[in-house]
DNA sequence: CTCAGCTCCTGCGGGC
DNA sequence: TGCCCGCAGGAGCTGA
């Protein structure tokens, strides 16, 4: 389940294979992930330099030397596995072998540093596009997507601007990427959890100062768990060079049942479903 | 415009 | 032990 934070360590952990580096072959091992590539793709990569690796939302975006841009998407299964790359952090001590392919391993990109990046995604709800880097935005993947939650356009104001007169619970408000980018059902949770407002709340009845709170709240979460990330890239130490999750540790989300994290709080972690999605959440902290 | 519900896909875990 | 069922969820799509 890769979330705005998910999605900027890969983009991290991707950079020493990636960036500046030619992309010597695409290999498309099928002609689909969640819609069909374009059937030129594998050509119009193979060869492109990657000037530059980032995110944007939940999507990883590589700039190619072509004018294009390769547009990612991890989707809810979707890993990328680096492989013959000496360790970033331990420089030249020793270099991943390359393993052998996997049942849903769809991409690999053979970079001409000797390191291969495998798109492996079991589900498939990832997706794969190029795209003229000018015409990014109004790629219809990206166009309409809201500003991103660790960028200055996201603010108390802005955010109250969006949820006023909303009857909708502030949990499906949240998830939608067109109010604000990257968010995904966990880390609603947490941000909820931790500005103390109920999931189910409607968006339109928040008051302003816990608007405020809330903007606070999601930056701080995702903060905190893109830190996370970083320290479990730092700290790596296996030899399969597998990026895209990391060990977390959340103060509500998957604690159905278990004892609220506020200090003296007795309430009880509770799971309900909106929108067909799990929300976990303290009835006694969250109001 | 807003909003709820359906859909795609595979792996996994619970129940029997 | 094996099989079936339901669930997980990002986000586009449909229809009210």
């Amino acid at each position: 389940m890769p979330e705005l934070p998910e999605v900027e360590t890969v983009c991290q952990g991707l950079l020493p294979a990636m960036e500046g580096v030619r992309i010597a072959r695409a290999e498309l091992r099928r002609g689909d992930l969640r819609w069909p590539f374009a059937p030129d793709m594998a050509a119009r990569l193979t060869g492109a330099r990657v000037v530059q690796l980032r995110r944007r939302s939940k999507y990883l975006l590589a700039d190619l030397d072509r004018g294009e841009s390769l547009i990612v998407h991890l989707g809810m299964s979707g890993r990328m596995v680096i492989s013959g790359l000496a360790a970033p952090h331990v420089p030249g001590q020793f270099r991943f072998e390359h393993p052998a392919l996997e049942k849903h391993d769809h991409v690999i990109f053979h970079m001409e540093n000797g390191a291969r990046v495998t798109f492996n995604d079991p589900r498939r709800f990832g997706a794969m596009d190029l795209c003229a880097t000018e015409a990014l935005e109004v790629h219809p993947l990206l166009a309409g997507i809201g500003p991103e939650p660790l960028g200055n356009e996201f603010h108390a104001a802005y955010l109250a601007s969006r949820l006023k007169g909303r009857r909708t619970a502030i949990k499906a408000a949240l998830l939608d990427q067109r109010i604000v980018a990257g968010l995904g059902n966990i880390y609603v949770s947490e941000a909820l959890f931790r500005s103390r407002i109920s999931p189910r709340r409607a968006a339109g009845r928040i008051a302003a100062a816990r608007i405020e709170t809330l903007t606070q709240a999601i930056r701080d979460t995702l903060t905190d768990a893109i830190e996370a990330g970083g320290s479990s890239l730092r700290d790596y130490r296996q030899a399969n060079g597998e990026l895209g999750y990391f060990q977390h540790s959340f103060r509500v989300y998957g604690r159905e049942g278990a004892l609220c994290v506020t200090p003296g709080c007795p309430g009880e972690v509770r799971r309900i479903v909106q929108s067909a999605r799990s929300s976990f959440y303290c009835p006694r902290c969250q109001r």
